[in-house]
RNA sequence: GGGUCGGUGGCAGAGUGGUCAAAUGCACCUGACUGUAAAUCAGGCGGCGAAAGCCUACGGGAGUUCAAAUCUCUCCCGGCCCA
């Protein structure tokens, strides 16, 4: 499934991944479409950048529209018109998120964890869900999803050792009753996934201990060994998740320094969540294949441009690499790109693109100037002039990081 | 011409003797955002100063008072009503 290459220079996978939906090139980077659309952009515009691959979120849709409605849609797919894959999260980030989100402006957690699963209670209205190990399969299945997430629990930051061991563990056993499920499921419609079942991927939790990120990594890998009824099939891929929660920026590359060593080679990685353009790349030679981020679309919706640094050249992942420092404290900073913040005065006259030398929609046919005022009198349109400039740039980085 | 109400920071608009360099909103400036409850959130926003603080300010001027955006007189300007 995947075509590993070592550069010398550091450890990075180009490959391919087959889903039931096509083909997607290792490394990459998807699009965050957590309710079904990538904010202010369309999926063809999706395409048209060049991106395989975008992500859904299963609590956000099982809310609304519901899973059931999709199916009857005929999948997610066709639901919103993309026709390249879909990996789904499995609403376990939403137990961290929604979770702190509640406690800090309610004073109770919108989140009740049990051994079952996690009741939710929706912020629109109050009502409880549970969703559970089963049930997170399940929607995913409904959704038509090319890459299925096992429901996990992601644990904020700062987190206790014991509270970090707890975690890990329940997600564990949530992991083996997904991987069950899940099994269960696809044999049972032999005939709807005869031209290709989803992939199933695991995540690996721990927090920042590195005995507990190994134990993880142990014992969702042991899973696929267990006498569990199915297909005697490992995961399809795993995920490494918990990052980004709050922790200092050098556990990032301590826990991909634990994990990483630990995995199949030819499994494709995903780290979830990430990251700032040389998080993915020290990611990248680290091992990981597969990224998802909010960054290119939230930031840029707020005003943040990601565009390349024209001192440095960085056409291949070496070059990238080179460019990224690390500081005293394990935080890494990186002079191959720059951000700008176009609502800046600095911009109110600047009448020329945000990059000439971009071939974007928008640097092909935009100022900074009109993009500011776009900004300034918060018309949507300069949102999504900005989002497909920012995934541009996310998509360009991980074309450098596919050349040696 | 008479009566009446009013003139507060870029705008709107509170405040009606001290705790007022002046609420709040908008605008403006800057920053944050990492498996999206996010077109969101935070800070700043008279001048000088790192700060303590000092100076200049609630239409102009003159007063009362220990103290005035707030009270008095006068001038200027505006709204409404009457002639």
């Amino acid at each position: 499934m995947l075509t590993i290459e070592d550069s010398g220079f550091c450890q990075s996978r180009i490959g391919q991944i087959e889903t039931k939906s096509g083909v997607v090139d290792t490394p990459f980077f998807m699009p965050i479409a957590t309710k079904g659309s990538i904010k202010h952009i369309s999926p063809e515009e999706i395409k048209q950048i060049g991106f395989q691959l975008v992500l859904g979120n299963t609590y956000h849709l099982w809310l609304r529209p519901g899973d059931d409605l999709i199916d009857r849609a005929g999948g997610l797919h066709k639901f919103m018109n993309w026709d390249g894959s879909i990996l789904t999260d499995s609403g376990g980030f939403q137990v961290f998120s929604l979770g702190a989100r509640a406690k800090k402006n309610f004073g109770i957690s919108g989140v009740k964890l049990t051994e079952k699963g996690a009741e939710f209670i929706d912020h629109t209205d109050g009502s409880r869900y549970m969703l559970t190990p089963e049930k997170s399969i399940d929607i995913q299945l409904n959704l038509g999803s090319d890459i299925i997430l096992c429901l996990d629990e992601c644990p904020p930051y700062p987190c206790s050792y014991e509270d970090a061991d707890k975690s890990l563990k329940l997600t564990t056993r949530w992991a083996k009753r997904c991987f069950e499920h899940f099994h269960r499921q696809i044999s049972k419609n032999p005939k709807k996934y005869s031209k290709g079942r989803p992939k199933l991927f695991c995540i690996v939790q721990g927090s920042v201990y590195e005995d507990l990120r190994k134990e993880s990594t142990k014992q969702l890998l042991e899973i696929e060994f267990e006498k569990l009824g199915g297909p005697k099939e490992g995961w399809d891929g795993i995920a490494i998740g918990g990052v980004a929660v709050g922790e200092p920026r050098k556990k990032l590359y301590q826990i991909l320094d634990w994990v990483t060593p630990l995995l199949p080679k030819d499994k494709p990685r995903y780290l979830m969540g990430l990251g700032r353009p040389e998080e993915v790349v020290s990611a990248v030679c680290a091992g990981v294949d597969m990224f998802d981020c909010v960054i290119p679309t939230r930031e840029g919706r707020h005003g943040r441009i990601f565009r390349w640094n024209s001192k440095y050249k960085t056409e291949t992942i070496s070059d990238l690499k080179k460019q990224i420092k690390s500081g005293a404290s394990g935080e890494k900073t990186a002079n191959f790109y720059e951000t700008i913040n176009i609502t800046n005065e600095k911009f109110k006259e600047d009448f020329s693109p945000i990059d000439a030398n971009c071939d974007c929609y928008a640097c092909k046919n935009y100022t900074k100037a009109y993009i500011r005022h776009l900004f300034r009198t918060k018309e949507a349109f300069g949102f999504r002039l900005v989002s497909i400039h920012n995934l541009t740039f996310y998509y360009q980085l991980m074309q450098k990081l596919k050349m040696k």
